[in-house]
DNA sequence: TAGATTGTTAATCGATTAACAATC
DNA sequence: TAGATTGTTAATCGATTAACAATC
């Protein structure tokens, strides 16, 4: 086992180790070798090795790995046992959506509550969430302390209200609002969903082919 | 200029590189070096002229770049002028967010129906979009041609219907289900917005700093 | 034991950065 | 003209792949 620093690239192969071994797990497949992980992702079996070797050893010699331990060990790494708690700025169409459809529970992620400033919303309940009016935001995270918020507020609004949760404490941004944010404090970090990137790089490929 | 293969790091910078240079205009910014959009980006002037002498020659000696011109020629590499035509297929809370808040014209993209199997919302309609019958699908992609499919269904539906789109034709997939895809047909390409991936990372890097 | 497969070191490949002649 | 900045070639850096001894 290396202990250097990690690599951009590694990390972001990390959900999708997890994803798959959640998926043999739940298939009940017990054991798998490297090359047949890698033949179901696509990628080398030596990348495989490689990039698990990072954190630690994890498999046995003439066996493979086993699933059920693999998939709880990069849980770990992944942090999917530390029970963050995470809050939705913002419950229009996007916040609603991802109350209703996201599995939170899943990747150890808790729901503490939610925010917006429509009056209409303010008071509801989604899923056992109740919905809170912005004013309560400070109060809110004094008292409960939560790790992430979700951002899916206007693009307006999106630094500001992020500047504002970070001097409250916030560290870790899901960040819908497809603005890039920044800030000075150390140990924040942002987390982007471009959805416009990501129809901008199909509308690349399917325009030259 | 040089002609071989556009590496998927190069690709996967155009739409920032759009959008930067979008904002740029907007703000009416005539002028920038590589040097400046470098800093702006937090990457190398290098690295920029260095993606750009992909595509052709951009720039004046001297000068730099004009932000008006380079948009779009950068729209144009990404194909935002072709037009290209969506259908939504799942008008659930997801798709309904992306009817309500996605501005599909900015990048090129025209939403031509929404498809869904609830009785409830078969016949709706959402900002100018009528919501249609599953039933209809064949029909309608025989008759009007669409280009890219926005998946939004549950995740047990997703391959299944994601086969008989590409056998209908469609050639792009905007993939929210968290499910990979796959096909045997050439030419069709898939973008996957895995939000189960991205939340994972931002739990890896707060869970370590 | 023999076969399989790991973890790790070395080799290769590709991507990023630096340097600089060309030129606006 | 002199200064600025490009496009491109060369140098460096990092990531992926291959190879193999260790060992279950």
């Amino acid at each position: 086992m290396k202990k250097q620093k990690i690599s951009d690239a590694v990390i972001h192969r990390l959900p999708r180790y997890y994803r798959h071994l959640d998926d043999l797990h739940s298939r009940g497949v017990v054991r798998i070798s490297s090359n047949l992980l890698g033949s179901k992702m696509g990628i080398t079996a030596s990348q495989i090795r490689q990039d698990l070797s990072c954190f630690g050893e994890f498999g046995q010699q003439g066996y493979g790995y086993n699933v059920a331990v693999l998939r709880k060990e990069i849980g770990h790494i992944l942090g999917v046992e530390n029970g963050h708690r995470l809050i939705i700025i913002g419950a229009g169409h996007l916040g609603h959506a991802l109350l209703q459809n996201f599995d939170f529970g899943a990747v150890g992620f808790q729901i503490d509550s939610a925010f917006d400033i429509s009056p209409a919303l303010i008071g509801t309940e989604i899923r056992g969430v109740t919905i809170r009016s912005m004013d309560e935001l400070e109060d809110y995270v004094a008292a409960y302390r939560p790790d992430v918020a979700v951002l899916t507020v206007p693009q307006a609004v999106a630094q500001p209200m992020a500047s504002r949760l970070i001097d409250l404490g916030i560290r870790g941004f899901w960040n819908f609002t497809n603005v890039e944010l920044s800030t000075d404090t150390p140990g924040v970090f942002f987390e982007d969903v471009h959805f416009v990137d990501t129809l901008l790089t199909l509308s690349y490929r399917i325009s030259r082919s």
